[in-house]
DNA sequence: ATGGTTGAAGATCAA
């Protein structure tokens, strides 16, 4: 079973580059991020008659998730987070799938750091943390999976200099990262390359990053120890980003047994 | 030269 997550940076503008990449890689399951299109604006009967229906928690603008699974409907069990009724933000939606508990997430960017941004990004943060505290006393296969806006470790970005003031790569977020996944997580890209200097799975548009490669991981999959005990692979579908209008992030995904 | 790009919204914001 593979399960893949691809931030899609806007599913309309996005949706050739999404159908070739279902098409090519055929995952099982998808977790999507950064819809940016309103739950009555998208393109369901495309992804549907491509073989993947899904559930979905879209947003005006910006924000937005789902969970897609080849041939079957994800069985809805959550969407959004709780503590924080102020929250609107589309970042959080959960389902099963073929016994697999599975969470779609986008975690707030952040930046500038040092504004109501940042404090929202760690707060949000807590929140799920507290989820993912819940999860594990399933004691079941679970996989968080998203584009979690944090840069695990200084190897996991082109540049510690030069992103030394984004929101992605401050203490305070890795902090809250090594929290969690010391809960008993397993961060499954790293877990199965554990020397392999390049993991990224963004590139920023501009200065030319992507043809020099000055990319950051910014995009996890989180595994319960049940999960983890299933897994035989993790890359980065690279290629997506080399594309014709290719997202900004590159799909990554776990094969589990 | 404080740069560069993209998407969605809407005359900017978020990333």
């Amino acid at each position: 079973m593979k399960l893949s997550t691809y931030n899609v940076n806007g599913i309309r503008a996005r949706l050739p580059r999404l159908l070739q990449w279902l098409e090519r890689e055929k995952p099982d399951i998808v977790c999507l991020q950064e819809l940016k299109c309103a739950d009555d604006a998208l393109p369901v009967a495309d992804v549907e008659a491509a073989g993947y229906p899904g559930v979905w928690h879209g947003q005006k603008g910006f924000n937005g998730v789902a969970i897609l699974a080849r041939g079957e409907a994800p069985a809805l069990r959550q969407v959004g987070l709780p503590g924080d009724s102020d929250d609107t933000h589309s970042r959080y939606i959960e389902a099963e799938v073929d016994g697999l508990i599975v969470g779609s997430l986008y975690l707030p960017n952040g930046n500038p750091v040092g504004t109501e941004k940042f404090d929202f990004k760690l707060s949000w943060f807590e929140r799920l943390i507290g989820r993912a505290a819940q999860l594990l006393q399933e004691e079941r296969a679970v996989v968080l999976a998203g584009d979690w806006n944090v840069v695990p470790e200084d190897r996991d970005v082109f540049s510690v200099q030069a992103t030394a003031h984004d929101a992605v790569t401050q203490p305070e977020a890795r902090e809250a990262w090594r929290r969690l996944v010391h809960e008993g997580w397993t961060d499954a890209l790293r877990a199965l390359h554990p020397d392999e200097p390049k993991l990224y799975t963004f590139w920023d548009y501009t200065a030319g990053c992507w043809q020099r490669d000055l990319g950051f991981r910014l995009d996890h999959l989180l595994c319960s120890p049940e999960a983890a005990d299933r897994l035989q692979g993790a890359s980065v579908d690279k290629w997506a980003r080399g594309e014709e209008k290719a997202s900004d992030h590159a799909p990554a995904w776990v094969a589990l047994a």
